[in-house]
DNA sequence: TTCGGTATCACTCAAATGAGTGAGTACCCG
DNA sequence: CGGGTACTCACTCATTTGAGTGATACCGAA
């Protein structure tokens, strides 16, 4: 019978999810937190099979709280439930290492399906959510850096490593207009080197 | 009613999925093809809502057919339909823009399911699928270049942006040793500059 | 037409980097 | 014990880079 674990700081929420959780009989409650604290002792001891993880909880976000569980025990799959559509916080929680993503707008013979879902080795997710995984591996763009059209050709070659040299040959600019270029794409990034923008530009998804 | 168009070079698989489609009022199939040499054209003829793509087909396969639909019409959705469970394959179509992956042993009423899905807005995906999509966020770890410990340090903090003497201050070690790591993760890296070898690691996941 | 933004190029200078060479220590494994 | 590997450090040298400053040209909006 999988065993659940719920981290959850909303009282009300928590206790009704609980409640709902213990009237199905194929699960078993084994235990539900207001903070994920102490999320690594409890996976060592109580070994679940899914975990229900709040992002937004005070003092250690949930973020943190995967990472308790998926360092102690991998094989527990855990299920983010949160009312967060925010892109950091769902690539933070997917790096890592979250099994699946739920919005709590979820009814539940969904997050019942999803729960399933997990242990037969699948990654339920709502469908933004999903719609937005996907994404995330072509478009990217979001260039909230206000790079000019010119500055993003530049940046994606000093993504492939290229020198201030070859840049300049490749584009067929000189040597010092490359170079100012780069210069203006540290300024806009606020960064300092060329390997802090490869950096920023590949975690941020800005190209 | 959404307009739905097939291509698929398996001539039974294609057209028991067209009559089965066929059979379902809230759908319109409108075009079914074994090649997808045509799609750009095809796509913007006929407007499709929703297309089913196969992966492995003669001539041009089902990854340049994402691109083609998606560049001439990149509101219609492209769910991928395939035995393959092949990673490099599903990360090219990720890329390539498809907003599904379901593989064919899928039941049919998945397979609606799938379409009414991305209908609105979401992302279907066979659960093996949907779990290898988000374990590309944090796996990783390939070390394919038999880096040392202590080089993977190194690279991180190269990844950073760190500078090299950032990086003997960070690991207490001095100057020239942090450019010895630097120089030999170059070599295993075979690349010539710390913005290559950050291309390459966060390229092949290296780290 | 003036102003702002983009793109282009040049010059300087101190600092960082890549490449080469050599060498000492520590540890594990056979 | 010996050999291999990892880790450490030092020195040199040419090249690249980041930062500062300034200048010209084009274009579109005010």
């Amino acid at each position: 019978m999988p065993r659940i674990i719920i981290f959850e700081d909303n009282d009300k929420l928590r206790e009704s999810l609980a409640y709902l959780l213990k009237t199905q009989p194929e699960y078993e409650m084994v235990g539900e937190y207001n903070n994920c604290k102490e999320a690594a002792t409890i996976t060592r001891v109580y070994k679940p099979d899914v975990v229900l993880m709040d992002i937004d909880m005070p003092g250690d976000s949930g973020i943190n709280g995967v990472r308790y569980v998926k360092e102690n025990r991998p094989q527990t799959s855990v299920i983010m439930y949160t009312v967060f559509e925010d892109d950091e916080k769902l690539f933070q929680c997917l790096c890592a290492g979250a099994n699946g993503y739920l919005l709590k707008q979820t009814p539940p013979q969904k997050l019942f399906d999803g729960i399933q879902e997990v242990i037969a080795g699948g990654a339920p997710m709502s469908p933004v959510i999903a719609r937005k995984v996907l994404n995330s591996f072509q478009h990217g763009k979001s260039n909230k850096y206000f790079l000019t059209p010119r500055e993003i050709e530049v940046l994606h070659l000093l993504i492939k490593g290229y020198s201030a040299k070859m840049i300049a040959a490749n584009l067929d600019i000189s040597f010092d207009t490359a170079r100012a270029h780069l210069k203006n794409i540290y300024q806009k990034l606020h960064v300092n080197s060329g390997k802090e923008a490869i950096g920023k530009a590949l975690g941020e998804h800005i190209v």
